[in-house]
DNA sequence: CTATTATTTCTACAATTCTGGAATAATAGA
DNA sequence: TCTATTATTCCAGAATTGTAGAAATAATAG
């Protein structure tokens, strides 16, 4: 992933409307929505969702087909986890070890 | 994590010069770097510089630290990994196997 | 082809955000 | 105390973004 793709997927993701957006497709993977029932659910005017999902389909965060009249919206999960690994990458120059020692294994202290 | 603050990190991020300070950080990591030696790296006006900082400290993606004249900063990578929980959280109305299948399993298989 | 439903584009305005010069505050040393 | 250094706040202009009404476009059924 580069600055740039990161860049649309943070700015996608950093307004309310959006963010409200992308998680009520998250909470219906894998079956989407239409834009239609998004508009429903988060009682949007169309130019203004339609608006929105364009920037989210654009940062590769909301995946659209035509399925008849309506159009199928699904969030893509994996670019979430993909934007967490660049934001991430470079950590202590390669050696991620040294910042976050106990990453890999939850080990005492909090139990997620 | 709240939508608040996912969305105040979302927006602290998603900005050029924000995330350029983020990485910059996340590359110094675990010693970090002063203000001044953000300025030096990136090339920014001391307001611009002090501007940004701000946001981050308030999302909570930075974190910093009086030492003597010096203001020392450093990435705050677990706020990273909250985000990432915060936004894949409902997944699937909380099933998560339903829609990555080989997601919860992959952390082993990764190890190179 | 026509009517109906679904979604997007056009358009304009209000609100927010980014930037950097200058002034201000805080710290350390002489 | 005074001075040099470091970082922040104040201020204002420029640029970007969010919103939604109205019109246009796309797709399907009859």
């Amino acid at each position: 992933m580069k600055t740039d793709s990161a860049l649309a997927a943070l700015a996608a993701l950093a307004q309310e409307t959006r963010l409200a957006i992308f998680q009520l497709l998250v909470r219906y993977e894998p079956e989407g929505l239409t834009v239609g029932e998004i508009a429903q659910h988060l009682d949007l005017a169309p130019a203004t969702l339609s608006f929105h999902l364009k920037t989210l389909t654009q940062a590769g965060l909301v995946s659209s087909e035509q399925d008849g009249r309506h159009i199928h919206c699904r969030a893509q999960i994996e670019a979430v986890q993909a934007l967490g690994q660049f934001l991430t990458m470079d950590c202590c120059k390669g050696q991620p070890e040294r910042c976050k020692p106990a990453s890999s294994s939850a080990r005492r202290s909090k139990a997620a």
